[in-house]
DNA sequence: GGAATGACGATAA
DNA sequence: ATTATCGCCATTC
């Protein structure tokens, strides 16, 4: 089915995706944001279809919400990354995180 | 080309 | 805090 549209738009995503450390999280928006390419619902997109072997329970909504139908699974994960939530959501104010965030000295 | 869809986001009530 | 609606952007039928 190579639905690849934009196979650089999907290996960027990917690879921002394994960028991101443990702990922390990156909305839809932030990453198409980053990116500049398409919008939230692009990265989804790319997420749902080939986000597979990433990171994904790292990828969560702008309000914390966690991935849909991997909601449990996403969970028990950050619990083992200690990731900063609030009760079933993530604490995006704490552990949103950003590409430049980790080139801070 | 047009309508419908989707791992989203922001706003209004 | 929760529910409902509109807007965004590209894919899919």
């Amino acid at each position: 089915m190579v639905v690849l549209v934009d196979e650089e738009f999907v290996e960027a995503v990917l690879s921002l995706v394994e960028r991101i450390p443990p702990g922390r999280v990156m909305s839809y928006g932030a990453i198409a944001e980053y990116l500049g390419r398409g919008g939230p619902r692009q990265v989804g997109a790319v997420m749902s279809h080939y986000g597979g072997p990433v990171p994904w329970h790292r990828v969560v909504a702008a309000n914390g919400r966690l991935v849909p139908g991997h909601e449990v699974e996403a969970t028990k994960r950050h619990r083992r990354e200690k990731t900063p939530m609030k009760g079933e959501r993530v604490d995006i104010a704490r552990a949103g995180w950003w590409p430049d965030a980790d080139l801070n000295g």
